[in-house]
DNA sequence: AATGAATGAGTGTTCATTCAT
DNA sequence: TATGAATGAACACTCATTCAT
């Protein structure tokens, strides 16, 4: 008797969610060359030929995690902040705050930083293949905030922009901390706030 | 012919310096994983073969990459700073300006702080080929001048260790952007300085 | 439930077959290597599984082929004809249009043709493997109306095995035609008579 | 010192020659799907690497071997032959005595025609990839000798493209049984003449 | 010393086969 | 019995390293 089909497409779904999940944290951590199939298929604790039934290839795999490992949830989360009636100063507080505890207690969160830093670092490549725009609105919202906080008199002066990619990169700099290191120092929303607020 | 034995010395040394050179570049790039000895001997425009008749292994070229991407230099003039009979705020200023200075002009620079710290983050697996003691007393230095700080009242609040790896991650930040982006927006040394100083 | 399980048995002889017929025209168009199980249970529509429900392994499957396309029904005809008191010319004539007929009208017969020369081309390997017996009647059979023909004087001198090895071959030629070629020009009877009649 | 370019391109072409002249056998006998890279590499005593240092892929190997398995030298005998004045029964009487002696002497012969005619026979795929268009002509020039013939009065009736290619079937027969098979009776010029002539 | 063709261990990928459902 | 996801041995391919020149 088939298996029901429902219950089929569960245990596919399933699979890849970890599959992906997984793989996420082995390349961030690895990068593309230094990530072997062997290895990774270990780590899962599944056979190699498994990979190949959800992924064609180990460069589709890659590109499925960039695709999943986007800013959709924190992009969110900036939009909100951003339109609520707050100073500059109390935005960039909690925006900081909330993203500095996601880097401390969710790994998968500092994976995926890192792993689209890296991408947009090395950039020009392959970017068709990555959705860069979520990445860039949220930095755009940023450079809004901080513009709010020049006009306020908090925030330093300076390129908006240019401040914003600061700000970012400070919390990239702690998603590669939080990923590599074991026992490392957190700096402080104060610290983290203090790349664009005087 | 002795002059001809120091001459063919000379020009041994010479191809070995530009093979390290060229080399650290490269690594800094692409990483370990990522850097291919045919790549990399077209690069620099040898065959394969040569990189062998002076290097054993592509490991042992790259452990002879790190031994010369030291901070010496950098170490020497850290040193000769903090002695200097001055303000926290000023040595730190001064400081800042000399590191942009090079991150902006030295490619061979940013290279070795890129390849020293992501050396330092993976950590753990083999310390051993690594001399990191010039880095940490750059750190401990560092850390120094950020305690003068706190005292004087300019430094923020906190552990100097912990300051002192955020400054120079904020550095390392910068050198990635430098190695991997044509086109970017360097923070100024207020910015740099801003990670410690109130 | 002796009527269920009759019926059951039949089920199982129905879908065995099928995986037999099908496989054959498979296995003859694509070669043993050039056959996967899975592009094999896609073209019968059923599960990759079922297979193994019917066959041991692939090479078992293969086997079963071999078994069922024999030419037990070809000797039996060949057998008649050849005691029937004709001359050998309006034997082969016989001959040549049936065979001639089926290639084109039934596909089995020519994937059985070609599947059965093939594996005598390749030969030795694994001769265990395949009766040739029919085979070899058929061609001894053949190789006795040549003969007759010769007294006749109507067939061409010569050996009479290499002459009905050549007729023989040249209708393996046209299994091959029709099962590959979808527009392919048929010899007639007479062409296929003349590799041995004057 | 470096090797002097030119031995390096001689000795490049012919172990690039070498990969395809033992090639050109191997895939003939065993088809593409059939040949393993680690027993062509084994037969050809070379390591599996070196084949890839010659040629992109499997494929690709396999696409250059069709390249140089053409009918060039074939066509130009054919041609010549087409245009002497001469009766079509001595022309065909003298193109078969050449080719039978070349199936008989000549493994590269065979194995030529049969990958080509394989080729061909499944067809349709990747025709892109050979030019059939010497073989083609070789068709269209024997189709001209049996006009001829039938002109004359001693080639049988019937479409001489049929006829054609009914004569090089029986080419391309025993082109496989020379190949495969170590004891067979080749037939003789006479009988492949009888393809086509009364 | 410098070369680059040759190597083979190691990596990515396929596919016959198994097995829980 | 039929399924198709999971498996791992076998295969295609890569790349650090060697070596004859």
């Amino acid at each position: 008797m088939p298996k029901s089909k429902e219950r089929c497409r569960e245990i596919r779904e399933e699979m890849r969610n970890t599959i992906l999940r997984k793989s996420l944290l082995y390349f961030a951590r690895n990068g593309f060359a230094g990530t072997k199939i062997s290895d990774l298929s270990r780590n899962i604790r599944i056979a190699q030929g498994t990979i190949y039934v959800y992924f064609e290839s180990k460069e589709d795999l890659f590109k499925e995690i960039l695709r999943i490992a986007d800013y959709k949830e924190e992009l969110r989360q900036v939009r909100v902040l951003s339109r609520l009636p707050l100073s500059a100063r109390v935005k960039l507080g909690k925006l900081s705050e909330r993203v500095l505890e996601r880097l401390k207690n969710d790994e998968m969160f500092a994976a995926k930083i890192a792993l689209n830093t890296q991408i947009m670092l090395e950039g020009s490549g392959d970017c068709s293949a990555l959705d860069t725009s979520y990445q860039s609105e949220i930095f755009s919202l940023t450079a809004k905030i901080i513009e709010q906080g020049q006009r306020e008199g908090t925030a330093v002066e300076g390129s908006p922009m240019k401040l914003a990619d600061y700000y970012w990169g400070v919390v990239y700099l702690y998603a590669l901390k939080s990923l590599f290191t074991t026992h490392y120092e957190m700096i402080s929303a104060d610290d983290l706030e203090r790349t664009v607020l005087k």
